[in-house]
DNA sequence: TCAATTAGTGTATGACGTATACAGTACGAG
DNA sequence: CTCGTACTGTATACGTCATACACTAATTGA
């Protein structure tokens, strides 16, 4: 089938409108097919990634732009970082640059596409490494504490769920980041592809805690206020018998010196690279014979 | 001073309301702040925290009550399996039951109650292990890819921010479930916690590929759908000057019989745990000298 | 110059969470 | 037995939000 190439203006922002199927067809498919129809097949990933990518250059006709929109998106963040994420709608975003609020629909088609662009934009570029060529362990362990560092500096990136945003540049550029280091390990591509998604993983799973913490400070409580309320939310299991192990846990006297949260993620993501590391030796002598 | 306590009567959901403080209270806080002001310092866990551990026990006085609050949270329950989390709207829980939307507030205060109950009911609780008295590796790995199935099984669960969900009985029943074979390591308290983290950590953030494939199943696509549109998005990368490595990792040629997402998740499983078999051989070398 | 194209505005709409007032129901104290 | 009280579900209304549509003004290529 001859696919019917509709003209787009340069710098518009081309949307796809359609209903939301309820379930996609079940018939064989064609690579075109595809390729064609990709908002059918999922609009929460590939839709929203060719949006996120999309050339956003200024056309040439009609007037000029108030903003660009990197504007808009830092005003969101803005936003975000001040009020948490909830504050983002689109008339304070659009009151926050003097505007009315379907000015900003000249920007991103809705609200959705300008969440993933300040999902993209919050993460920032990755780190450039203090150290090009150390040993791959001492640099991944860098990277691993700044991907937790800028989690924690805009913890409302974690009320939006990761696992359904597009990549964007920024993103691929934390990927690239890892990546880099684990290269030298001499890995095959499939298992560096592997350490990445454990490092990552733990990464973000750990991360979780201070996080949540960074939120409660976001909101002004302090670190004492937070630790009493996750404190009391868990407690609950002191005396409940269902949890004998946890409960045990939690009643146990700290010997000695108690890790800070710091220290605990860097301890864990220790134990991690350990485990990564008896592979990669082993991945290494099993070379040479 | 002494506390006023408002008596509360039996079963009733009791609401503090109080207008979201832009920053808390900056001065010195006393044990008994804490505990009487749970709603000024975090009303997104402590508060929260609360109603999700309330008494729902029926009130003895009035008419009976149509549903209990069991219903409605497998109410909203099945709409998000059918649906996702955004069909969850008050007003389609309340008409899946044949009831106003308004009803719906007898049960819980608001929304976000309910949601945090269809959280800790959507875990379901831990299940118990096949062999109780193993090695406590093999129950780790069980349990990992018990609880990584469970967040596949429904993904919509990922669609909330995990952190900030305050804890219920099933939640720690889970962490219960891993601990159990934790505490058979000798390892101290602390350390236990650690690899807790370590393990749930990883667990989930590298289950994230899984549920992405899982959501876009249960929307009706088929996993050649999802790799396709997943592999378009990675795929930016390649030909983009900022991402050689990454572009590199995607061109490489698959050498030998590649991992299914089942059996990477159970790989990278393995080497986690051989960094922690690392710790606690250690630990218990030292223990002996 | 003028027609095409685009920017921002004003207004409207529908979905959604939830406040409030009300009417019916059943327990339990007298 | 009965009546007040504590509860149930309902009807209605409001405010917020995302977004559609129609319009005017600005800019520029033909």
């Amino acid at each position: 089938m001859a696919a019917k190439k509709r003209p787009v203006s340069r710098g518009k922002i081309h949307v796809e409108k359609t209903s939301r199927p309820a379930a996609a067809a079940k018939r064989s498919l064609t690579h075109d097919d595809i390729l064609q129809a990709s908002v059918r097949i999922d609009p929460d990933l590939r839709r929203r990634s060719e949006l996120l990518w999309a050339d956003r250059s200024e056309p040439t006709r009609g007037p000029k732009r108030g903003w660009t929109p990197d504007d808009v998106v830092q005003a969101a963040m803005q936003i975000a970082d001040d009020n948490g994420l909830s504050a983002v709608t689109m008339s304070a975003v659009a009151t926050r640059l003097g505007f009315t609020t379907m000015a900003l629909y000249r920007y991103f088609p809705n609200k959705e596409t300008l969440l993933d662009a300040i999902v993209d934009a919050g993460m920032g570029p990755a780190p450039k490494p203090t150290h090009l060529s150390g040993h791959w362990r001492a640099r991944v362990t860098e990277w691993a504490h700044a991907k937790r560092s800028m989690l924690c500096a805009r913890p409302w990136l974690a009320e939006l769920p990761f696992i359904a945003a597009p990549h964007g540049p920024n993103w691929l550029s934390w990927l690239e980041a890892v990546l880099e280091p684990l290269s030298t390990t001499g890995l095959s591509a499939a298992d560096q592809g592997q350490m990445l998604s454990i490092i990552d993983g733990y990464t973000r799973g750990a991360s979780d805690t201070a996080i949540s913490l960074a939120r409660a400070k976001a909101r002004g409580a302090s670190e004492a206020e937070w630790a009493a309320a996750v404190g009391a939310d868990l407690g609950r299991a002191i005396g409940d018998a269902r949890f004998p192990v946890f409960a045990g846990l939690l009643a146990a006297p700290p010997n000695g010196a108690s890790r800070t949260m710091d220290e605990s993620f860097e301890f864990g993501l220790q134990r991690v690279l350990d485990g990564i590391e008896v592979y990669v030796t082993a991945w290494r002598a099993d070379a040479l014979t």
